[in-house]
Formats: C-alpha cells, sequence, structure tokens
DNA sequence: ACGCTCACG
DNA sequence: GACGTACGTGAGCGTA
C-alpha cells in the first residue's frame, strides 16, 4: 500500500493504552452479558463506549492525523527473564474478563483503528518504540494514559493525556510526580522501586528519596559509583549494598525504544469507520450505543440481530422504546375502573404517587401513575392547582381531575388486593402517603431494595442511576418541571400536561426495572436476602416512623438558652486567649491564629493548605498546658450540642402530632445497616454526660414509658463466631468481661484485678480487628508508639489465629467473588477490591468489616420484622432503631411483658437461619425518658 | 458544592 | 524517611 505523505512535521500521533482502557472498562461497569447468550461483555461494552467518545472528542481541538491502540499481548515479556518475580504476584485474571479481550481488537478494529501488540513486550515498549520513532521522524505525540510507568516518555513533542481526569501530562506534571524530568524519571524509579509490579528497587527509599538522591548526584550512575560518599549511613549503606538490585529495576522500568515493529506510522493514518462498526455493535448486542453511532454517522441503525433463543424475550422487554405520548391521562371514573381491570387481568401493577414535598408526613397528594407492562402507563391527577395564584392569594384546582375521593375509592381495593402485587420504587415512602388517607398497600415488591440487594456497594440505587444504567435512558428530570432553589415550585402547580409524561414513565421504568430484576435476583442468589430481609422491612418502617418520637419542646429550648450563654462566656474568653476576636467556629481562622500567630508547634496543612485543627490535634495542645485549645473544645462541644441537637431538633416536630418522625433508609448504607435522616436520631449524643441530657427531652406519653433494648458486643459476637475464637466463645459463654478476658489472653496476666489500662487497650485491639486493624490506626487511637501497637496485633494474631485466617479467607473471596457475604446471604459487593494504590487499602479494610457490621444488621432486621406480630397485643409501639438498639412506647403496666417478649425476639433473632456458636445477649432499661431507659 | 468537624454504633 | 490507613453513617457550618 502506498500514502501520499509519508509521517513527518505537522502530523500529530495518539497512542491509546488499550489495557487500560479495559481494565477501566471492566472494573466501572456491573458485569453485564449479551442477552442472546450470556456472554460476559461488560468490559466490551464499557471499551467501545470509551473509543467512541474518544473518537468523538479527538474530532474537535487538537485533532490527532494518525492513531494507534496498543495492547498488552501476554503476561511473559523479556521483563521476566530479566527477574522472574516481574508482575509475578499479580492476581489472576477475572474468569468473566478473559473471554473479553479478543472482543477488544474486535472492537477496535470495528472502530476502523490499528490495534497493535507484540509477543514478549509489553504495551509501554511499543508505545515506546512508536513515540520515539514519530517524535524523530518530526511529528508531534499523545500517548492517552495515566501509566505512570509512561511517564520516562515525556518531552520534545511527546506528552500525555489522563483520559479520566483529562488532563494533559507534560514535563510539569511529570516534575510534580516524580521531583525530576521525564530524563531521570527511570532513575527514580529504579530506586524507588515498585510493589504493584515487584520492582524491587532499594528497600526504604521511595519517591521522595530517590528525587532528592537523583537531584544531587545528577544520574543514577554517579550515584551509585559516588554511593560511598553519602552521609546518612543507612542510606549508604542500602545502595551499597542493591547497587546491583537496583541496576535491574532500571531495566525492568525502562521501556524498550527499540521494540520491533511492524507497523509503519503511515499505516496509522485516521479513517473513517465503515459498516463493520455498526455490524460488530449489533453483534455485541449494545442498542444504545449502535443508536447512538448511528445518529452521528447518518445512517439507520439495523435491526437487532435476531438470535433463536432469545427473541421473544428480548422483543418484549427491552427494545421498546420509551414513548411519553403513548402515556394516557386518566380524568373520568370509567377510564380508571378500565385500568383497574387489566391490573386484575396481569396480575401487578407499577405505581407511583407524586407529591408536594419530600417528607411523607407533611406533604399531600397530588397524582398518582401506574403501568401495567413496559411502555403502558397513565396518570391519574388529582390535586393540581393553577400555577399563579388568583387575585385572592389562593390557587385554584384545575380542570380536568377526578376527586380524590372517587379515585381512591376506585384504587382501594385493588392496592389493598392480596392477590394483586403492587411494585414500586422506594416502597416506604407511597406506602405512607397512601396509608395516611386510608390505604394498606400490600402485597408489595421494590425495585430500590431489589437493586440493594443485587448491587449493594456499587452504585447508589435511585431510580433515575438505575435507568440510565440497566435500561440506559434518561427520564425525564424533576428540576426540568419544579426548578430548584429558591425558585422552585411544588408539584402541584405543574401543569396536569407536563406532569403527565413524568409521572407515567416513573411507573414504566419501574415496571421495567422489576422485570429486569426479577431473574437476576435468582442468579445473583440474593432472592431471600431480599425477601426475608428488605422488603418484609418496608411496612415495619412504615409504622415506626408514623409512630414517631414525643420530643419535649420546652426541655430542647431550654438547654438551647443555657448553650447559648455558655457559648458566649467561652467566646469572650477564647477571643482574650487569642488577643483579638476572631470566628471561633472557623477551622481557617482558629488554625491561624494557633499556629501562625502564637507559634504553637504541631501544626500540620493538610492537602488545601489549611492546619488541621481536629478535636485529636487541639486534645494534645490541651495536654501541654495551652489554655486556648482546651476552651475551644468546649466550645466546639456546645456548639454542637445546641446547632445540631437542642436547635434543629425542635424544627422537626411535627405540628399535628408533637413528635418527631425520622425516615429511616434501607437502602443507604451498603453493610445492610440502616441510616438515620431528616432527623437523624441515629446519632443523639450519649457518650458525653452533657449530650446525653439531649436524650431527656426524647419522653414517653402520659402513662407510658420508653423501654430500651440493645445488643450487647454483637459485632464481636459475631466475630468471634466467624472467626472461630474459641477463648472469645468460651468467655461469652461464661458471661466473662471480654475485653478483660482478651487483656489476659493477650498479655498474660491474671483477670482478677485487671489494670483497667491494659483492659482499655484490649478493647481497642478488639474493635481495631472489626474494623480491619493497622498499626497505625491503633497507635493513634491509643496514642502509643506505632512499633508497640504493631506487637499488641502480632500478639493478637499469635493468640487468636482464627482472626488471620478469617482476613486472609475474606479477602481472598472478595477478589475472587467482587463481594463479600454475610452470614444471611446478604451480599456486599467490593468493586475496589482488585484496585492498586491507596484505595486498595480501604476496600480491603472494608471487605473484613462488612460480613461482620453487615451479619449484625441482618440480625437486628429480623428481630424487628417479627416484632410486630410478638407485640400486637401490648400497648407497645417500636419506635426506633439505632443499629444495636430497638426503643419502644409502652404503658407502664405492660412494659415487663414487653421486655420479656422484646427480648426472646432479638436474643433468638438469628433462629432458624443460622445457629451461632455464641448466645446473643440482649440488655433492657425503661424510664420516662430515653435517657433514663437506656 | 465541598471539606471539615463531630455526633452515633 | 514510600504512601496513607482503623469500619459504617448524617448534619451543620464555613469557605469557595
Amino acid at each position: 500500500m502506498t500514502f501520499d505523505t509519508t509521517f513527518g512535521q505537522g502530523h500529530h500521533l495518539h497512542l491509546i493504552d488499550g489495557s487500560a482502557f479495559i481494565f477501566r472498562a471492566y472494573h466501572a461497569l456491573p458485569p453485564l452479558t449479551r442477552k442472546s447468550d450470556g456472554l460476559p461483555i461488560g468490559a466490551v461494552a464499557g471499551f467501545c463506549n470509551m473509543l467512541f467518545r474518544y473518537v468523538e472528542d479527538a474530532k474537535s481541538g487538537d485533532a490527532p492525523t494518525h492513531v494507534a491502540v496498543i495492547f498488552d499481548h501476554s503476561s511473559k515479556t523479556f521483563r521476566n527473564e530479566i527477574y522472574p518475580a516481574y508482575k509475578a504476584q499479580r492476581p489472576d485474571l477475572p474468569e468473566d474478563l478473559k473471554p473479553q479481550f479478543p472482543l477488544t481488537r474486535e472492537a477496535t478494529r470495528a472502530f476502523n483503528i490499528a490495534c497493535i501488540e507484540t509477543e514478549g513486550f509489553e504495551a509501554d515498549d511499543i508505545i515506546a518504540a512508536l513515540a520515539c520513532r514519530a517524535r524523530d521522524a518530526g511529528g508531534r505525540v499523545t500517548i492517552i494514559s495515566s501509566d505512570k510507568d509512561l511517564m520516562q516518555l515525556v518531552g520534545d513533542g511527546v506528552e500525555m493525556l489522563d483520559p479520566m481526569k483529562n488532563k494533559r501530562i507534560g514535563r510539569d506534571e511529570v516534575f510534580e510526580k516524580f521531583g525530576v524530568g521525564p530524563e531521570r524519571v527511570v532513575d527514580v524509579q529504579a530506586l524507588a522501586g515498585d510493589s504493584v509490579d515487584n520492582v524491587p528497587g532499594a528497600p526504604g527509599i521511595g519517591i521522595k528519596t530517590a528525587a532528592l538522591l537523583i537531584q544531587e548526584y545528577g544520574d543514577l550512575d554517579t550515584l551509585l559509583e559516588r554511593a560511598s560518599e553519602i552521609k546518612q549511613p543507612k542510606r549508604r549503606q542500602v545502595l551499597l549494598e542493591h547497587a546491583d538490585q537496583i541496576r535491574i529495576s532500571r531495566r525492568l522500568v525502562q521501556l524498550d525504544r527499540d521494540t520491533p515493529l511492524d507497523v509503519t506510522l503511515e499505516s496509522l493514518e485516521i479513517r473513517e469507520p465503515d459498516d463493520s462498526l455498526m455490524d460488530f455493535l449489533n453483534a455485541m448486542e449494545f442498542r444504545t450505543l449502535t443508536k447512538r453511532v448511528a445518529e452521528k454517522r447518518g445512517v439507520e441503525p439495523p435491526l437487532p440481530a435476531p438470535t433463536p433463543a432469545a427473541t421473544v424475550e428480548a422483543e418484549e422487554i427491552a427494545p421498546l422504546p420509551f414513548d411519553h405520548a403513548a402515556y394516557e391521562v386518566v380524568t373520568e371514573p370509567a377510564q380508571l375502573a378500565e385500568w383497574i381491570a387489566v391490573i386484575h387481568e396481569v396480575g401487578h401493577v407499577a405505581f407511583d404517587t407524586e407529591t408536594t414535598g419530600l417528607d411523607e408526613m407533611r406533604a399531600e397528594l397530588v397524582g398518582i401513575s401506574l403501568c401495567v407492562t413496559a411502555g403502558r402507563a397513565c396518570y391519574i391527577p388529582l390535586a393540581h392547582v393553577t400555577g399563579t395564584d388568583d387575585l385572592f392569594g389562593g390557587a385554584q384546582r384545575v380542570e380536568g381531575q377526578m376527586l380524590i375521593s372517587e379515585a381512591l375509592a376506585l384504587l382501594k381495593p385493588v392496592m389493598e388486593d392480596p392477590a394483586v402485587l403492587k411494585i414500586a420504587h422506594n416502597a416506604k415512602y407511597d406506602c405512607k402517603m397512601l396509608a395516611r388517607i386510608g390505604i394498606a398497600v400490600a402485597p408489595i415488591d421494590d425495585t430500590m431494595l431489589m437493586s440493594y440487594a443485587l448491587h449493594a456497594g456499587l452504585h447508589n440505587h435511585g431510580m433515575d442511576a438505575l435507568s440510565e444504567q440497566y435500561l440506559r435512558h434518561t427520564p425525564i428530570a424533576i428540576k426540568g418541571l419544579i426548578g430548584s432553589g429558591k425558585s422552585q415550585i411544588t408539584f402541584d402547580r405543574v401543569a396536569i400536561a407536563d406532569a403527565a409524561p413524568y409521572a407515567a414513565e416513573d411507573a414504566d421504568v419501574t415496571l421495567r426495572l422489576w422485570e429486569l430484576f426479577r431473574p437476576q435476583l435468582h442468579r445473583a442468589r440474593v432472592t431471600t436476602v431480599y425477601e426475608t430481609l428488605e422488603r418484609p422491612l418496608v411496612p415495619v418502617l412504615a409504622d415506626m416512623e408514623m409512630a414517631g418520637v414525643r420530643v419535649d419542646r420546652e426541655t430542647l429550648s431550654r438547654m438551647s438558652g443555657a448553650f447559648a450563654q455558655k457559648m458566649a462566656m467561652l467566646e469572650e474568653e477564647i477571643h482574650a486567649l487569642a488577643g483579638r476576636p476572631f470566628n471561633v467556629g472557623s477551622p481557617k481562622q482558629l488554625g491561624e491564629i494557633l499556629f501562625d500567630e502564637m507559634g504553637l508547634q504541631g501544626g500540620t496543612k493538610g492537602k488545601n493548605g489549611a492546619y488541621g485543627t481536629g478535636a485529636d490535634i487541639l486534645e494534645d495542645l490541651a495536654a501541654e498546658g495551652h489554655d486556648l485549645p482546651a476552651r475551644v473544645l468546649d466550645w466546639r462541644q456546645v456548639s454542637k450540642l445546641k446547632s445540631t441537637y437542642t436547635d434543629a431538633l425542635q424544627d422537626h416536630v411535627h405540628p399535628d402530632t408533637g413528635r418527631v418522625h425520622t425516615s429511616y433508609s434501607i437502602a443507604g448504607a451498603n453493610t445492610g445497616r440502616l441510616a438515620s435522616t431528616d432527623p437523624n436520631l441515629q446519632n443523639i449524643p450519649v457518650r458525653s454526660e452533657e449530650g446525653r441530657r439531649i436524650r431527656e427531652a426524647f419522653v414517653a406519653g402520659p402513662g407510658k414509658v420508653l423501654v430500651s433494648l440493645d445488643y450487647s458486643q454483637i459485632e464481636l459476637r459475631i466475630l468471634a463466631h466467624i472467626a472461630d475464637l474459641p477463648a472469645l466463645k468460651e468467655a461469652f459463654r461464661q458471661g466473662h468481661d471480654i475485653h478483660a478476658m482478651t487483656a489476659a489472653e493477650m498479655f498474660n496476666v491474671p483477670l482478677e484485678g485487671m489494670d483497667p489500662m491494659i483492659r482499655r487497650q484490649a478493647k481497642a485491639i478488639n474493635f481495631g480487628v472489626i474494623y480491619g486493624i493497622s498499626g497505625f490506626g491503633l497507635a493513634r487511637n491509643l496514642r502509643i508508639p506505632r512499633a508497640d501497637a504493631q506487637g499488641f496485633i502480632d500478639r493478637y494474631f499469635e493468640r487468636f489465629p482464627g482472626i488471620r485466617t478469617y482476613m486472609d479467607e475474606t479477602i481472598a473471596f472478595a477478589k475472587a467473588n467482587g463481594h463479600v457475604l454475610t452470614l444471611f446471604g446478604r451480599r456486599i459487593n467490593t468493586p475496589e477490591i482488585n484496585a492498586r494504590g491507596p484505595g486498595a487499602g480501604f476496600a480491603r479494610r472494608a471487605a473484613i468489616n462488612a460480613p461482620i457490621q453487615g451479619t449484625a444488621a441482618d440480625i437486628i432486621r429480623r428481630a424487628m420484622i417479627r416484632m410486630p406480630a410478638a407485640i400486637a397485643d401490648l400497648p407497645a409501639r417500636m419506635l426506633l432503631q439505632v443499629h444495636d438498639e430497638l426503643l419502644f412506647e409502652v404503658e407502664e403496666d405492660a412494659a415487663d411483658t414487653l421486655i420479656a417478649r422484646a427480648r426472646a425476639v432479638m436474643e433468638n433473632a438469628s433462629d432458624p437461619a443460622v445457629k451461632l456458636s455464641v448466645p446473643l445477649i440482649v440488655d433492657a432499661g425503661r424510664g420516662p425518658n430515653w435517657a433514663a431507659a437506656h
């Protein structure tokens, strides 16, 4: 083949790091499979999306003239001959990724982009060779990658582009990262080594030190020659002893610019894709991308390739477009009756309520949407008013709506019909809205909770996001209808013509998600979790939230006044100590006062240039005898109590009920815990004496008492069970002081007369283990030297070997499966577990903690679900859950019975699904208020 | 909108 | 003297 022009001046070559694209795509997307045959294609889908976006972006601005995607051929390269351990400890590729590699090559060729790989060489080497050749020919090069190993190539017309951050990496950025220019990057890397790739480097020397050394001596050879001149004895010794290892490291990180190439630069000239692209995308069954590419190319998208096995199913659900015009507005009873007849025929209905606000206790019903099959949905407007107020200042009800009473009379039977399944997204909200007007919706399914059972840890479970991700459809945004911020209006002021497509679409999306997720629950083996731990919680929580807890405004208000006075006093003192007035609530100003003006030691600036002024730092300063930080700590405590609790809580007292109605999010926390919002009643103070008094404002009604029951040490008990720790289990069976027992076991001291300090340390270690302990973390928590902390941990692992096994096995499971499981089968996904960098540490600790925290969450969920039936005949209500505690309100006479019943439910909550090898113990308390009940 | 700080288990 | 680190949450405030 011949070309008009040879590559040279004025040409611009883009080199794309294909392997990086693949891995990013694989981890960014859920495990999608091809509908017709189940072939895993998530990574290919992501790869194609990225390539398409790249192609579109590349057309504008600094456009390339030539482009290639470079892949790694296999894991064995010439570097393994130099150093067998190189990249040896890389985890095996996930099974579902392997078959996708050849497909990404096919995809690249389908985009009509050159696709290069060479046996025995890494993609980085090929990139190096191509970049050098292009540069030598007088052209420019951009490497699309963020891999630091490629940074040695930057300079003289070669730069990099980080595709994630869309950030250009030139000489300055390389210098920022390595402390040296691109020419010396290899030297720094050779010294620092790389634990991820198993490049040994010089032990104990990192990038910072390496950069210093190279800056001082000019280059690596000079440094190694003159190593004996280094002043620091440790460094000198390391360099002298490991000179060979460092030289080998350099050969490992040095890219081979002479890698043989069997392509010419000219052959990389940009070409438009042809029909084979559409064929490929279609064969992969990427509907949305096929459509988008077709639009861009101005051609008709081909009909989806029919595959015998899946034709029927595929046509029924996924390919149906969302047609807003097809949605009906229901204005007459007869019309609604027709819809209800269809619902009975189908046996299920997806529904959604439209209201005037997010607070179910205060919002008013505006309309209801229904959907029976994908695409077939309607909206029943009930309380829409004119957008602007009339002359008398009131909004006028608009024409063309059924009376609420008429509509509800028709809907109530079907919503309560045990033979008709009602499907909603976040059903608790809609159930509460309808419960307020006398409709007890049942039975239900909840697509938000289905997603939670399937995807906890992967993403949030809001409907819009799920629709985008799993239906490839962006629903109408509510913002477009009601606006945002100050000019926001309520939904009842939205014109029916605008409201109908929005509302009906929500029901439509819900139904399609339901159809999609239902079979997935089985495949992911989370049907039982969904049916026993998620769905049944909806009515239980709805009742608790509607019950609310009585809060005495007077008490709060009185406390608020006292706090205000105390704050004012403290503020005066603080200003006097500082020598000038300033905003005590501003960490920035406080930092400047402490560390700049007063010149106190120990100020460290964080990444955004501000001094840290956290409680731990201020406590250290206070311990040195400084008054100002001590006063600020006092001020902060009072300020927190006032603003977050005594003030804000008053605003949450419902005007009609005189009670506070929190809202629990079932799918908020990754581990299965609930989260309480608006207000958060799971973080009411208890640890400090002053804060605990806030709980005195949470009171029982007349003739009633509050009863609190909480699991004793539930997470440690679960740990003892899961990790099989005989000594701990025995201690729990005997009812011993678990932390004292741990201390006795670890330090070989007698249980009797245990030193409280030793016990405190054992306690910290016990909790640390649950959190995925590190020497650093324990040292900081206990304020002891890091080496001592590490010593404790080592001894702990020695005495309780089951812990190490549990941790190792949990991590291995997470790496192999991408998720961990609780004892009850709850699945918590760990997408970051195979990531590199500091994120890996977080992911590991989260994976260790999740089965323990999650199992505890499952247990209290089971107790809550069984509770209503167990106490149905008692004048008692369950009000709050605080992770390991349940709070009840009960008539005084029945308190003892309630405690006995509720305790039995809680202590036996794991039966019969899981037989725990430790007893669960529940402590109980009662009193006129929450402080007294605790 | 985002980070800091701090309340809880 | 590599890096950064206990797990899970929500709310109020100051700062940008």
